[in-house]
DNA sequence: AAACTATATCGTAATATTGCAATATACATA
DNA sequence: TATGTATATTGCAATATTACGATATAGTTT
């Protein structure tokens, strides 16, 4: 098997885990940390700033850009990524409810 | 290789991956969503709940409870699962800084 | 004790993820 | 046009995840 269900999950639960998946590897916890730090679009900066190969971190980059945490913008031979902020508030709001909520039972 | 380099990166960014990674499958955002809702703890409603196999349901408790998401207390023959509110409430407070930062770029 | 109920574990098949060397692509500059 | 720089893609090996049938464990009830 190793096939994820989606089909018996709500639309909502289903994105949540999606975004969820995107945030759980470390790598990619540092690039948007990274981003989040210097506020700004950055392109050479994510290779040099991390311990991984130039292709595990595009990979990386590519699954932050499927997610929608991320984009990139074509800056002559280098490509700029940052922050994509509409899909992050969106993030936030989906989190919001199953990170925000009192919990009073135990 | 398949193997997470976690040795690479800080304690608090593998933290917040080992946390989004049990968030990060649909099954596991229900049950948080259950337990979050019915605010008590339940037994077999879960499994009773979800339109996964006992043994299915049984592995995901299993991945929520090794994060500290949940916690079991036996009770009878059955075991009452609720949210483990303390490391609810560290989760938040970790995930804060990168879903609540404001974002001023591009 | 025998039967029942609730949950966990084992074993296994299918699929997904991680990491990187090699290579490709695309633009820039000499 | 040749060379350099930045990033993406391909291919592959190692490992992890998902799902569940079969079975085990543990308490409860008859």
């Amino acid at each position: 098997m190793g096939l994820t269900k989606t089909d018996l999950f709500s639309e909502n639960q289903n994105e949540i885990a999606t975004l969820a998946r995107a945030i759980a590897h470390p790598a990619r916890v540092a690039i948007i940390e990274y981003l989040l730090k210097v506020n700004t679009c950055i392109c050479n900066a994510i290779v040099n700033e991390l311990p991984l190969a130039q292709p595990t971190i595009s990979q990386h980059l590519k699954e932050l850009k499927n997610a929608g945490i991320i984009k990139g913008n074509i800056e002559g031979n280098a490509i700029c990524y940052c922050i994509n902020e509409p899909v992050f508030s969106k993030i936030q709001g989906l989190f919001r409810p199953i990170l925000s909520t009192q919990n009073k039972c135990c």
